[in-house]
DNA sequence: GATGAATGAGCATTCATTCAT
DNA sequence: AATGAATGAATGCTCATTCAT
């Protein structure tokens, strides 16, 4: 990616995550990248050009950190941990990203279609550590993509709840280890 | 509410969530209530106002819901249940609401703040039964808002995605049985 | 009039002032009168209506005062300072119609053009007066339509500028013998 | 000014003059200019903005013509002479810009106060030249402020009737004399 | 006489996109 | 590679007017 590229995609992501996609002008985002606004039609073909790589970037990002990441340690638990750690700090770092997909990701039309599509081979990363884990009896019976859906609403709802309020700091590693334990776990109060 | 802002009121939801707020137009809401569109302005203010008035009316319908249905029982756990049950199914039933709102939640602008928090005062429902089961030792130790946000997060994901996709009928009881269990018991396999 | 046309006649008036023609609206004037917006159009056809009723109103209280006030005096230099007179006391007293009509009488469509006559009918009692003035040898030889346009013009101007300003409460005795000197003996110092 | 912001200037300032402010659209100006709406725009902020420009423009020349004259000669009276002389031809000249700003200049809003004070600049010119002419004493006392509006006022009105009227070809040289000769010597007559 | 809900033509404004330089 | 002036289709919104009650 070239350095003007590059500075458009990021200048891109920080307007749309700031004034939304739709309120967010091209003039906008060229002043925020420093260039011209012809300068975006050289290396973007168009507006939703420029979402989609967005999202586009952001969900093989994310791919290849899980991927990394499970694929250092044994067990679908572990592994299932990693995976928590992994989407909470990348949400964390990336928050103008996950701000922008979960405000596209909803609706009927052919773009939050396309992108869901896109995420859903994220889930599926998901869906075969759970499978696993059911397979090697560590994890209980239950409908793998369900809980990927919901691991992924969990998580994301908690930090973009959280980051979005530009709160204290957050500490990560807690969310984590709630979220983990949670999932495992559960509520229940054991005697 | 007469009898056209009602109508209106439905159009605007169904078209919202078929085309997007922004992609929605004040004439394709206007022809949706069968009303001329200088009528829309007749009852609201502006489109912004109608997104509003939709919002409001959408989280206070959820709101009712939910108290009348928790105050049937008794034991945080069974409240618990009701909850994920009407939550399941009012999303399920009103899948046009959640879309929009899912949509109109994220992002740093006044609109998502505002939307947020009006959904906190739903998110205060749930906080407040689970601090009620700590109290009572039936549920475990755990920080309530995260724990809300979490649970709002796993339902919306799992039915916003489901019902996008316009699957097979959805079975609400399913999806409830399947997120109350995850919540209560984790994915934890008991030998 | 009947007294709700009066109500609506003058708080027309006091609208159009305020907000202009355009900028007023039907909504504005019908709160103003304390009236339902359909009431205006029992008592009047349409808004152009109110403004020719306005000004129709206007012009002809103004002629009847000018009429009254020379009748009680002899000479044409006795009629002229009469005129002067009513004209400052009557534009004082009346300044919301004297800004109405000022704003609509420059221009070239039909409305202005239509205001311009009937202001006309106004300044054909001047120009008699200064005709009479000349043939009595009285006032110097000039061109008694341009000394008419003068004469209004400078009253409004100098009253306009002040009453709009919301100054000081207006002496128009003082305004009244300014103007009066200033169009009998000029600006030259005698020595 | 670019060559097209000029051709906007001109044709802005036509279309207002024959069709009022209000009543001229975007469409129109665009039309006369010779270009896009889109391109009134990119020059100016809105239709307020043009009206804005015009008006700051026709004051800053009229306001330039008027000190060069009166610096070609010497003595109050005969630079209140070149004052009417150059505000007699410059409001011929530029009829349409006379329309637009009497048209404005009347009411209680921002717009009109913003443009009265604008003219004001130029009335102070005329107003230090009586105050000349009286230390001097070549002019009788009076109040320079009030003479300043009547000046105005006085021009304009003639100018306009006739101008609007588009009577014959108008002799400026003619209403120059009579103006100059009514403000200096008045109407009385001298035996 | 009076009302106010409903209308729809009209208009200012926005903004993604193009293209000559 | 980069620019920015120009475009025009698209759209939210206004508001005078109508009419059934």
């Amino acid at each position: 990616m070239s350095s003007t590229k590059e500075r458009i995609f990021k200048a891109a992501l920080e307007t749309f995550s700031k004034r939304g996609f739709y309120k967010a002008t091209m003039d906008e985002i060229a002043e925020a990248a420093g260039v011209a606004k012809g300068t975006l039609y050289y290396h973007f073909k168009s507006k939703d050009d420029i979402l989609d790589f967005l999202i586009d970037e952001g969900i093989k990002r994310l791919k290849q950190q899980a991927i990394e990441e499970i694929s250092k340690v044994n067990g679908a638990i572990e592994k299932l941990k990693r995976i928590v750690f992994v989407q909470t700090n990348f949400l964390y770092k990336n928050h103008d990203f996950i701000i922008v997909l979960l405000s596209q990701i909803w609706g009927h039309g052919d773009v939050p279609r396309r992108f869901r599509e896109k995420l859903s081979t994220y889930l599926e990363i998901i869906e075969k550590v759970v499978k696993e884990g059911k397979e090697q009896k560590l994890l209980a019976d239950c409908n793998e993509k369900l809980v990927a859906a919901a691991f992924f609403g969990m998580t994301t709802s908690i930090l973009a709840l959280k980051v979005i309020r530009e709160e204290e700091t957050v500490d990560t590693q807690e969310i984590t280890d709630t979220v983990f334990n949670f999932a495992l776990n559960g509520l229940k109060f054991y005697h």
